[in-house]
RNA sequence: GGCGCAUUCGUCUAGUGGCCUAGGACAUAGCCCUCUCACGGCUAAAACAGGGGUUCGAGUCCCCUAUGCGCUACCA
């Protein structure tokens, strides 16, 4: 056990999108990789943008991804409270330290009057940074103010001509200049603290020893690094992560289709797959792997191997990596997943789902028979998985693939006359499959007895079997691309096979 | 505008001065396998942003330019 300490920090404003799960992620390796503490942070100061309820659901995010925490607002921990909310008094504290040492400053300025000011320079030409107006306010006239009791916000004074310098663990030496920074506001009027303040404070006062975040933060590290030297505390060591960008190049936001990791849970990803997907945006394993689990990930996790490019988000790969990770899935572990996907798809469905889907009702007065299928589901996953794991990309695809195992199939119209035209007789194939299949016996009915029985039925008609095949397949799924034939027939069983080719027997006579 | 950061196939990346005729993966195209669709196998096309240096030698080091991104909020 050492004391290696880094958190994740974020601010409940929206769902926990593909960005911030990167970080949380890489935070989490690291802390592995150490064996350090990973601590959660809610940073919910800013009351207008809070939303209280997405705090659960960037929990239940990151606990679906299993990252899991040490210390944090569920479970607590030793340097609580872990939502800066809860925290006000700590911050207040430090600020009027920082106020008693003059590091700090009370601005009387509305927001109004700052808004006016910088529009007034903006016309000119000009940049507006604050002007310090209110540090030349000499005590009586702050008292004054104080009496009169003018709302004031808290600036803190940034040093005339100071090097400010930091190494990045990513990008290495970063110097910046103190005069190009502002006296940028520590407490709201309203008494909140500002960002680059309480996050400052609280990873000094967590112990916080690695701060690993996006790289939006790398130009707010040098203010942070003001608060830290005001108030004298020993800064942590800094590393940011390349940002993740959309396709087009601009900031990952919601008008690019799916970020949040709750979309990628209900479209049928798999946890581990989209962490394997963001251990390689910004770092690689080695030269040539692309699929690796998360042991060897936390094996050969450095800081230092993580590289500085923004990269954009290219949903067709994590795509691919979710279908490896299908295909390599343990065939029960994969079923017992579909299984509980399916049934909750089917008790939420209702008749137009059913259509939608190609599909036809039981009958009128119980158009699903809800239990009747859920038993079926229980006795056929098994022998179903096989067949559509290596033909899926997400656990969504395999329910698609599935539903003509256990709802009985609606024939598309265009299907009826598709054989008008070829030189094939497709009721009269259907007849002889249909005794084909009856002279089996019930214990032989698998797989390669049905198989063996088409194959000669074929060439008995001197025809390929992939013509045969093609009337089959229309008959039991109702379309020209389907799960392999030989299969559905035996997993269906004789009675409902019969049931389809003599129903597609009467639709095309 | 100021400050900071970045730039290798369309995309994610390998590359830390000679192993680079620049490697892998996704996507794309073709072939093979095949009852359709997938899987799998093989093959193809595809990149060092531009310009100057340094060096016997530069994708790799330095400078400039261009482009992109971030910060510049009483957002985080």
């Amino acid at each position: 056990m050492n004391n290696i300490r880094v958190r994740f920090a974020p601010s409940p404003t929206g769902y926990l999108h593909i960005g911030s799960a990167r970080t949380a992620y890489f935070n989490w390796l690291f802390a592995q990789k150490q064996k350090g503490r990973f601590i959660l942070r809610i940073e919910d100061t800013d009351i207008s943008r809070h939303q209280e309820e997405m705090i659960d659901i960037i929990l239940d995010s990151l606990k679906w991804l299993s990252i899991s925490w040490d210390e944090g607002p569920d479970i607590g921990g030793d340097f609580g409270p872990y939502r800066q909310s809860e925290r006000n008094e700590i911050y207040q504290e430090f600020a009027k330290k920082l106020l008693d040492n003059k590091k700090a400053y009370r601005c009387f300025c509305t927001p109004e009057e700052l808004e006016q000011r910088r529009q007034d320079s903006a016309k000119r030409g000009e940049f507006f940074s604050y002007d310090r107006k209110c540090l030349k306010l000499d005590e009586d006239q702050i008292n004054k103010k104080l009496e009169e009791k003018i709302p004031f916000s808290i600036r803190i004074v940034s040093p005339e001509n100071k090097i400010i310098s930091f190494t990045d663990n990513v990008y290495g030496k970063i110097e910046v200049i103190s005069s190009t920074i502002d006296d940028f506001i520590i407490i709201r009027s309203n008494k909140l603290p500002t960002y680059n303040f309480s996050a400052a404070i609280d990873d000094y006062l967590m112990k916080i020893t690695h701060v690993i975040r996006g790289e939006d933060h790398l130009s707010n590290t040098p203010k942070q690094l003001l608060v830290y030297e005001a108030l004298n505390f020993m800064p942590p060591s800094f590393t940011h992560l390349p940002m993740i960008l959309a396709k087009s190049g601009e900031k990952l936001s919601k008008r690019h289709g799916a970020i949040s990791i709750e979309s990628y849970r209900d479209e049928g990803f798999l946890p581990e797959a989209v962490k394997n997907y963001l251990a390689l945006l910004g770092w690689a394993f080695d030269e040539k792997t692309t699929i690796f689990d998360e042991k060897e990930i936390i094996k050969k996790f450095t800081l230092g191997t993580i590289n500085k490019k923004a990269a954009k988000f290219d949903y067709e790969k994590i795509l691919h990596i979710n279908s490896v990770y299908i295909k390599n899935h343990k065939i029960s572990d994969l079923a017992v997943l579909i299984k509980n996907r399916f049934k909750k798809r089917i008790s939420e469905m209702d008749v137009s789902f059913l259509k939608e889907n190609g599909l036809k009702a039981a009958d009128t007065e119980n158009p699903i028979s809800r239990e009747a299928v859920f038993e079926d589901i229980e006795n056929k996953m098994d022998a179903i998985i096989p067949l559509v794991n290596k033909r899926a990309k997400t656990l969504n695809d395999i329910e698609k693939m599935i539903y003509p195992f256990f709802f009985d199939i609606a024939y598309p119209d265009d299907i009826k006359n598709f054989f008008k035209n070829k030189n094939i007789n497709a009721a009269g194939l259907i007849q002889q499959a249909e005794s084909s299949l009856n002279e089996i016996k019930d214990n032989d009915f698998n797989r390669l007895i049905i198989e063996r029985g088409l194959r000669n039925l074929a060439e008995k008609n001197n025809i390929s079997f992939a013509e045969l095949a093609e009337v089959l397949r229309l008959a039991l799924w109702g379309r020209t691309v389907s799960l392999p034939i030989f299969e559905t027939i035996e997993i269906l069983g004789r009675k409902k096979s019969l049931n389809r080719l003599s129903d597609y027997e009467e639709l095309i006579s």
